[in-house]
Parts: C-alpha cells; structure tokens; sequence
RNA sequence: GACUCGGUAGCUCAGCAGGAUAGAGCAACGGCCUUCUAAGCCGUCGGUCGGGGGUUCGAAUCCCUUCCGAGUCGCCA
C-alpha cells in the first residue's frame, strides 16, 4: 500500500512541477530513517537545483502539492523540516487499507511478475562419492528457498540436482580403490571408505605425479563406457545418492530432476561439432579452446587426451534445458570460487550466437571457511552435514526439557526446531558473504534466529488458540498505538520484500525482515493484552496478530523452515 | 603479478540506484514472570563506517589511491 502511494505520488508531483517550471524534474519519494519524522519523505534539493529558486519557496510549493494529491486521504499532517517534506500518514485510514489488503487476498504477498514465466534453478549438486558437508549446505537452502520466492511470486519453477557424478575425479577414485581399495570397507561405510580413497590419492600424487595420468586414462575408458569402470562407478553412485537422500529428507528438499553430468556423456560431440562448425574451436598446446579474447582466459572444451571437461558438460546441459524447459532464466547456485567458470560459459554461448546467454546468472555464494582458509576434500578436512543437523537436533531437545518439559512430541519438534535453526543460520545473511564455520553461532537459539520466529509464531499461535475471528467486526482504531502501526507498516511491506529479495536472489531479505516483523510482535506482545474482554476490541487484535502469523509462517515456509504449534 | 569479492560496535551482520542524530543481534551490565509460552521484553555500555584524497548543498553509500583478508587465473569440478 504504502509503495503505492509513493509511487503515484512522485509520478503526480513529478508532472504537476513539469507542468509550473516546464522543466522535467525527477524526485525522490522515500521513508525517512527515524519514524519520527513521519512515514514518507520527500528532499526537495533537487528541485531547487533544477529551476534555481529559494529554498524555502519551492518546500513550500511541494508542501501544496501533497495536500492536493489524490492520496491526502491517507496523509494526516504534512510537515516541513529543513529541506524536506515530511508526510505523516493517517493510521486509521492507511490500517484499513492493510488490513482491507490482507482480507481480500487469497494468497497475501503473492505477485504475477512471473507468470507466464520459467526458471530453472540448479542447486545442491553434490559431487558424488564425497560427504555431504555443511559446505553444500548453502547451496542447498539458496537454491530451495529461492525457488519457493520464485514460485510465490507466480513463476513455473524447474529444481536439477545437477550431481557431480562424472569427471576425472572418478578416475583418482576408481585408480585407488583397484590398488587400495577393499570392498568389504566400500559397502560398509561407502561414502567414508570413498573419500579416504580420494584422499589418499592426492597424497600420492604429491610423491608421484604420473598416477596423474592413470586416473586420466581410466576416466577416458569410463566415458568410452569401459564395463568394469562402468559398474564400479554405478555402484559408488547408487551408495552415495542413497546417503544424499537422507540429508534431503531432513532438510524437506526435492528435487525435478535429479540429472547429473553423466547424464550428457553422450551430449557433447553435438556441442564440440557445434563449436567447430561456428569457427570457434582451436588447438592449443594440444587441447581445443575457445579464445574469449583480452576478457577472459580461453574456455577448455576438450583436453590433450580428447576427454572432455566441466564446461563442456555445462555447455551441454545448459542447451538441454533451454530445449526441454525453454526457461527464461537459469540460475546456477554455485559457490564464488566458480565466478570465473560461469563467466566464461556466458562469453562461450554469446559466442555462439545465442541470445540468452543474458538469462545465465551464476547464483554465487560465500565460501564456508575454516581458520580463514577455504575447506577442502582434498585435503580431507570435512564438517559432515548430517552430524551438525543432528547436533543441533539434540541442542533443541535439551532445551525444551529446560523450558517446556511436559510438551508432546518432544523428539519431533526439537529436530524442527534444531534442523530449522541451520538453515535459518545460513540464509539470514548476504549469500556472497564468506562465512567461518561456526557450531556454536549455527546452534544458537537466543537473538536473531530461527527459533526466534517459530518461537513468535507459536506465542501466536498460543494466543490464537480456537478462536473464531470476524474480520467483519473489526475497529481500526486498535491499529493506531505506536505498537500496532508498526506492525501494520511491516505487514504492508511483505509483497515487497518479496519481489526484494528475487532481485537480488537473495532470501537473507526476507530472512531480515521476519525478524524485524518478529521483533515488531514481540514488542507489542508485552504492552498489550489480547484477550481482553471487551469483544471488539479482542477480535480486533486476534485478527491483527493472526496475520503477523500468516505472514510468519508463510516467510518461513518460504526459507525451508519448519512451521510449529507449539515448542 | 592480474582480475573479482569483502573490510561498518569486542564478535556476527543490516544499511550502499547519495540525504536528516549510522542500526540490529550476541557478549557485558541493570531491570521485567499472581496476566495470552521469559527461546521473550525494556534499558545502559559500545562506532575516526580500514587509511588518505576527490565529486557534491549533502558520502558508510559514487570516483581515485593505498593497506589488509579471501577467491580465481589452461588440461579438477
């Protein structure tokens, strides 16, 4: 409502000060910093910069202007500070708008900007035969709560676990498991056995370089569909997938297409062909490139040995999907380490003469570090996912058994609380954003949390109980204290902090404002009574609060999270 | 070395299409449970917005420069 009125407001004063001064002038229209101020504000430098009259005139003259809106309705004093007019709104008039909002919406927040539209998204993406680390974690929950965003907002949403299941990786592994490996170890503990195998390769190969060159070759064999090769790399991507899976099913997450690099083995003599024909492959130092000029380094399509590599596959998958999707935007949810990669793909597709190499955005992500110092399988140093998510499961539970010991469920709702509490933690900031690898800040339940909301929520929920509402008897004049208008102003904001935080991919937008509404709640929570026995005056504010609920809920179904009644 | 991203309170971070006294949470300290869940609320303390220039009526926000951290830079993904 309120960006609305702003909206047509600067449009309105824009054109009645082009029709006084024949000049085109722009204006800002924004909310000032301090509440007390007033709920809009407009600086008037620019004006006077443009048709060069005193100060005080043209405060004047904008002052007039706003009083003869079309909105004055909703203004209830129009005030001239310094260089600036100061808008006050009307709390009744601008709550029953809100609220007027809110009932008359099927679905409050929703937005048609995408309808009609497709977007795949491209997330997760584990590398096969290595732990699922808190590492993929991000990936993971951007990639998920983006896609919710999307969809709410009206948008067709494709979800590819592009897995890591292919490349020369498999070849290191393959190489030790035949000169190290032991079966038995293998199928107890697959993931485990795997990657000591991954890493004792890279030891190995700090001695030995020319092992290098074996697992190349064993690689080669495996794209040439060799049977043995073929039969151990399917078993080592059935046990993984299998372990995967759990983590997904903690964390509520699926999957469209679970399609890996594999999947377009047989996909990418088309695009070399392609390339070659469109004039842009070159032999180089024995490999084929494509030159992207002074920009950037050339893109590896093809190495010495004819094998192929990350970008090819990713060339590959991209045509693919634009052919069975026809999407209009392709997000990559890739860590920032990768910019590079992504950059290129882009510069290699606008090479090839198609246009949506504009619809290509790499989605990228902060880094989760250690001792300042990027993880990394190869060297072993790993944080397994599932053992913090069950960490901070059992964090929750003792917890509950200090707050709330008689509660039901216990076990279920700590894992709700615990499992939520992780993603809350990785998505509430900026996603490029390097993060330290903290336990003790990810299974923090006290300030700006996850439990935070759901604990709001539940306050809400507990008030709310089974109580009828009639929205049809409702006094606005208990929306205008100072803690109730707060509470509308953040409700009106809902919509767009949603179309926010889809422009800039981000969900930490909407991760900030929960808890900004939260906190809004929990301020009016102590001043003011609900239940209180005067009957308009209660379903007045059960009717206020159900909608801080719904909006709750609704952001953190949104994040991943989970939704609860009680904890 | 080149390129990219970051540097805001002791810690974790908002704010950055320029706007009015720079905001939260954590930590520390002090209050608030005979009233709808105290995982909460209220208050105190805490800042040369890395340093230096510049543009502007106005800069944490834009430009230049410098320091610090991270990432990437041809046969891994």
């Amino acid at each position: 409502m309120i960006e609305l009125i702003k909206n047509k407001l600067k449009l309105e004063i824009e054109e009645k000060l082009h029709a006084k001064f024949s000049e085109k002038i722009s204006i800002v229209v924004e909310k000032p910093k301090n509440p007390k101020l007033g709920d809009i504000s407009i600086p008037v430098f620019s004006v006077v910069k443009t048709v060069r009259r005193p100060l005080p005139e043209v405060v004047d003259i904008v002052v007039e202007l706003v009083k003869a809106s079309k909105y004055q309705k909703y203004f209830s004093e129009v005030k001239k500070v310094s260089g600036f007019v100061n808008i006050v709104l009307n709390r009744i008039e601008f709550g029953k708008a809100v609220i007027n909002e809110f009932s008359n919406s099927e679905d409050f927040g929703r937005n048609d900007i995408g309808v009609g539209k497709t977007i795949v998204i491209d997330y997760s993406s584990p590398n096969i035969a290595k732990p699922f680390s808190v590492g993929h974690l991000r990936s993971t929950v951007i990639g998920h709560s983006l896609g919710n965003i999307f969809e709410k907002l009206n948008y067709k949403v494709v979800r590819i676990n592009h897995l890591g299941d292919f490349g020369t990786q498999f070849g290191k592994i393959i190489y030790a498991y035949l000169n190290y490996g032991d079966i038995e170890k293998v199928n107890k503990n697959p993931i485990d056995e795997l990657v000591k195998l991954y890493v004792k390769f890279h030891k190995l190969a700090k001695e030995d370089s020319s092992i290098e060159e074996k697992a190349r070759e064993i690689f080669k064999e495996l794209e040439q569909k060799n049977p043995k090769y073929v039969k151990l790399w399917e078993h080592f991507r059935e046990v993984s997938l299998k372990q995967y899976m759990k983590v997904y099913d903690m964390l509520n997450v699926k999957f469209d297409s679970y399609d890996g690099e594999a999947f377009y083995n047989d996909k990418m003599d088309k695009i070399v062909k392609e390339l070659h024909d469109k004039d842009l492959l070159k032999k180089d130092q024995g490999a084929m490139i494509v030159d992207l000029g002074d920009e950037f380094p050339p893109a590896l399509i093809q190495k010495r040995d004819g094998s192929t590599l990350y970008i090819t596959r990713d060339l590959a998958a991209l045509f693919y999907r634009k052919n069975t999707y026809d999407f209009d935007e392709v997000l990559y949810v890739v860590g920032n380490e990768q910019k590079l990669h992504f950059a290129q793909l882009k510069e290699v597709v606008k090479k090839m003469g198609y246009d949506y190499y504009k619809d290509i955005h790499h989605i990228n992500f902060g880094l989760v570090m250690q001792n300042g110092k990027k993880m990394s399988t190869r060297e072993g140093k790993i944080i397994k996912l599932i053992d913090v998510l069950n960490e901070a499961s059992k964090l929750s539970l003792e917890y509950i058994n200090e707050k709330n010991p008689q509660l039901e469920n216990k076990e279920e709702i700590a894992k709700k609380v615990g499992i939520s509490a992780i993603i809350f933690n990785d998505l509430k900031n900026y996603r490029a954003n390097d993060i330290e690898f903290n336990l003790k800040d990810m299974v923090n339940f006290v300030g700006q949390t996850g439990p935070y909301l759901q604990y709001t929520s539940v306050r809400i929920s507990s008030i709310l109980h089974d109580n009828q509402i009639d929205e049809d008897s409702i006094d606005y004049n208990y929306y205008t204290n100072d803690y109730s208008y707060e509470l509308i102003k953040t409700i009106d904001e809902y919509e767009e902090v949603l179309l926010k935080a889809k422009a800039d991919y981000s969900p930490s937008v909407l991760a900030k404002y929960l808890l900004t509404l939260a906190s809004y709640f929990n301020s009016y929570y102590s001043q003011e009574k609900v239940m209180v026995e005067d009957l308009i005056e209660r379903n007045s504010k059960l009717y206020l609060i159900s909608i801080v609920r719904y909006i709750l809920d609704d952001g953190m179904r949104l994040l991943g999270m989970q939704i609860i009644k009680k904890m």
